[in-house]
DNA sequence: TATGAATGAGTATTCATTCAT
DNA sequence: GATGAATGAATACTCATTCAT
């Protein structure tokens, strides 16, 4: 019974705290994480400043656990997408993709903070950045890993590739969340999948791609579409 | 002679904004653009506060400056590698993308300071920051559509190409500046070559890649082979 | 029956302001009053905020109402030692020390916040110890009075005398409380007494003297003798 | 020439800096280390909060420098005092003693902050307040010390006897401060010095005690005459 | 009656910018 | 022109107190 009100309790707090979490990321979002005050965090939240550092100690703190945040998406897009059928290896590159791609997609706000409205801050941040950033790269080098030692793709360092593949994707993402890209998500999707697995040597035709792409998308982010 | 006098003065002048900027780019590189003080700069440049007033009207206006001088260098670069032979589109690629990469390796700190240090400030620096990425990728997307029209090669989406194309030269660059990939500058440039080459469906042999970017690297950028 | 049931709350309510009382005076004496929160306080007396505010209605509150309670204790050494025999000014005159002295180095917490901890705050604290201290001060003046009216000691100015006997005694145990005075509080409350003797002009023995702060320890302050 | 420049900015600079700490004197004699504002402090000296921290990196080192000051003019007296003839012990001890209360009764604020407004902050602060009451009573000690040794007085424990007499000072001092005890500053050191005389076993004659007194006030204190 | 989450006033400190010398 | 002392707006964080449950 007491068990019972304290989980309660704890799962009010939690549900506050992400709140707030989500207030944060609107305002960094907006104006980044140096011009956003405690204060502009707070109204946003609709709580007080004290409130405030009763769930986060301070404002490092709170852009840390947006990383978290993002760091967990991030890979619960890769752990989504790596469950695709491993025969077909058109199939799995297009899925990765589309799920690494949709997921910062949908998360607009997070997105923008992690690869733009928190860079240049400070040593912490930028290593903390670097790691959520470096998982993603790891992630698509244990994948061009895996095809090149099975000979089903050419690569000449993997290393640089794996780099490459992860910053063509943010910087496609990038400049999409500001509009400086005005297409829709698939063809943004579409050309970058293309595009590498055309540069990987892979044999593709575009009407198995766009279907791949498709069975993602209407799975797992219809709201992506409109 | 009035007019002598006023043009060494003038001379003198400039010399010495100059050297302000070099300072403040060192500093900035290092501290970051937040975290950098005007006494930092005037320290570094050895000069008085109020020295610095005289030559910059504000803070925000030294980044501007350092801005523009990586942006004149980006135009730099791109000039001297459209001057290679038309003829011949490996080299012409391969050249322009070595010429890029080069600039941004060999001025280190302005690349930093571009790349992460001045990031999510403000809206002005972000802006600066795009029309300069928007400029390599611009001129990046002159040279696809060049070769697409001319049927030397073959692309999906020009404007996605040119955005992907831009951001993972960058991305790359960034993580060597970082020290976190660990290797030559030059296989660095051939992977990334190679790689795009590939995925444009423009046939090369590894021997002329090679040899188009020692040439640039020897009569250019002879200080990066170290 | 009713008014049994309503003796008993209160009885139970001044137990529990009591047990408070104790547990802010151990946090005061450690801490300091400044740098002593009401959470340090509740967390010592394992309540919550809110019953704190039910008990005392501000943080001022309780530091006076520890002062009360020195206030107390003081008057009550006071009293303790004036029963003893009028006719022998020497044994009135030891004991009353002794009991006033017995009594501070009995409360450690609480001298520690009368002589140290709570000083200069603000004027209600200090008009209260103004007032604690002027009353050991006043007993002692009408005690030098009493002597002086009977020619049993030479006193050049009462006033001067009583203030200065009193910072005596609170200065050494001051110093024996931060131990930078390190001897038996016996040791201590001889020397203070043969001096003051001597000062006042009243003939004594070492022996008579020991023999009166014996007494007095050992039936009111054993605890201390260890 | 650029040395006498330097030198006079030095000057300037430091006087401007003793202008501040006698500012902060009074404030925090007034209204205590606590509830003293920066901004109360800037207030009194009509300067900038900026400027004053340029003076002094924080809050607690103004406190610091106030004690060292304190601390500069305790020494002072004592070394002023201990130039008085040798061969004289009355006037010897008289002196001393009249030296030393003069300090404080002529330097009101500094001496309310030393005894009264900065106690119970925090360890640094009563750490350097036990320094510098520590300091007299080493110096009274000493000369303890050396009446003992000499015969010239008889005492039972000099330890215990010195902490006594500083306080017994410091005590009186306090109250004539505050005006509790309404009475001469002529007044206090007579019967401070003839009490402890007699407590010391030193034969002396009202007129000689007067005599000295008179002298040392008359050469060094005449303003507290008044 | 007891709880502890929520409140928000209050303050030390920084640093870009100015301007008298 | 050059200097650097002076300025003061701006902001993260604390903690005594309140009050809905």
């Amino acid at each position: 019974m007491d068990d019972n009100i304290l989980r309660k309790t704890e799962d009010k707090k939690d549900l506050k705290r992400k709140a707030i979490l989500k207030a944060a990321a609107d305002v960094f979002s907006k104006k980044g994480y140096i011009d956003a005050s405690i204060k502009d965090i707070t109204n946003e939240a609709s709580i007080s400043v004290g409130s405030f550092y009763s769930y986060f100690s301070n404002k490092e703190e709170i852009l840390i656990q947006i990383f978290d945040e993002i760091s967990n998406m991030s890979m619960e897009a890769a752990s989504k997408s790596s469950k695709i059928s491993k025969d077909n290896i058109i199939e799995q590159f297009t899925s990765a993709m589309t799920s690494a791609i949709c997921i910062y997609a949908k998360n607009k706000e997070f997105s923008k903070i992690l690869l733009v409205k928190s860079m240049g801050i400070n040593e912490l941040f930028e290593k903390k950045r670097s790691e959520i950033l470096g998982r993603i790269t790891f992630y698509l080098k244990m994948m061009l890993e895996h095809l090149s030692k099975q000979h089903l793709c050419v690569i000449d360092n993997i290393e640089i590739t794996s780099v490459l593949l992860t910053h063509s994707i943010f910087g496609v993402i990038t400049n999409w969340l500001n509009e400086s890209l005005k297409c829709s998500i698939e063809d943004i999707i579409f050309s970058l999948c293309t595009y590498h697995l055309k540069a990987l040597n892979i044999n593709y035709t575009d009407e198995n791609v766009n279907k791949y792409i498709k069975n993602v998308i209407n799975s797992n982010y219809k709201e992506l579409l409109k």
